[in-house]
DNA sequence: AACTGGTACAACCGCATTACG
DNA sequence: CCGTAATGCGGTTGTACCAGT
């Protein structure tokens, strides 16, 4: 299962992976406060990061971004996401750009968990409607297919945009930000990942450019 | 009180597209 | 025009947390 190393040169052996630290988004503000955003590669390299240029700019894009806003997405903003996501599909960052501060990451999770969960339910209502005549599969494989409306549609059915159930209304409402990082407490000194973007573009500044 | 299952999010990987030499 | 590198995008996986049993 080894990766081969696309940004292949021998030296860069050692490239981190995995949760990023509390310095290194440090680094990465810092350095992208003083020389802006470049090509990720040299940029990666420069500022003394041992991560791949995909790595920095994905960390940079969906999470240190001072205008990148986190947590509750808004019931308008389910709709917009419900809305675009008919007329484009799978299409996340097209979408995302109609949603100012938000990233196609998020979106993407956001609608496999959320919303996918709920076509599923919708889906299986219908299977369970249409008995065993196989036209049930339908929604599902089209969804994999061209275009997702006919899942929606299905989903639209049984549960409809302006009168939500019970409790899909409250997962709107209320999306649990429990462990969100900008929910959270002061960090503890194991979990140095999880500072608050605030915290850290106040470091930032301290640093002082 | 401990364990298990489910949920949500961050990050990585591979592929496609675009830009550049 | 061709080859290579960089970037962008979508899919998938790993991990942490929470709730229920």
């Amino acid at each position: 299962m080894d990766k081969k190393p696309c940004n292949s040169s021998p030296q860069d052996a050692e490239v981190r992976k995995g949760p990023w630290t509390m310095e290194e988004d440090l680094i990465l503000i810092n350095y992208i406060a003083n020389h802006g955003e470049g090509v990720w590669n040299s940029l990666a390299k420069s500022a003394g990061l041992k991560r791949t240029g995909k790595s920095c700019r994905l960390r940079w894009l969906n999470y240190l971004r001072p205008d990148v806003r986190r947590g509750n997405i808004t019931p308008e903003e389910q709709l917009l996401i419900m809305e675009l996501h008919a007329k484009w599909g799978n299409r996340w960052s097209k979408i995302a750009k109609h949603l100012p501060g938000r990233t196609d990451n998020e979106i993407k999770n956001y609608w496999r968990t959320r919303i996918q969960k709920h076509i599923k339910q919708a889906d299986q209502t219908i299977s369970q409607g249409q008995s065993s005549d196989g036209t049930a599969d339908q929604a599902s494989t089209s969804q994999v297919g061209s275009s997702s409306t006919t899942a929606l549609d299905a989903m639209e059915t049984t549960y409809p945009l302006c009168a939500p159930t019970a409790s899909y209304q409250a997962t709107l409402v209320q999306p649990p930000d429990h462990h969100h990082p900008t929910a959270l407490p002061p960090p503890d000194s194991n979990q140095e990942s999880y500072w608050s973007m605030e915290d850290l573009w106040s470091m930032q500044l301290l640093n002082g450019e």
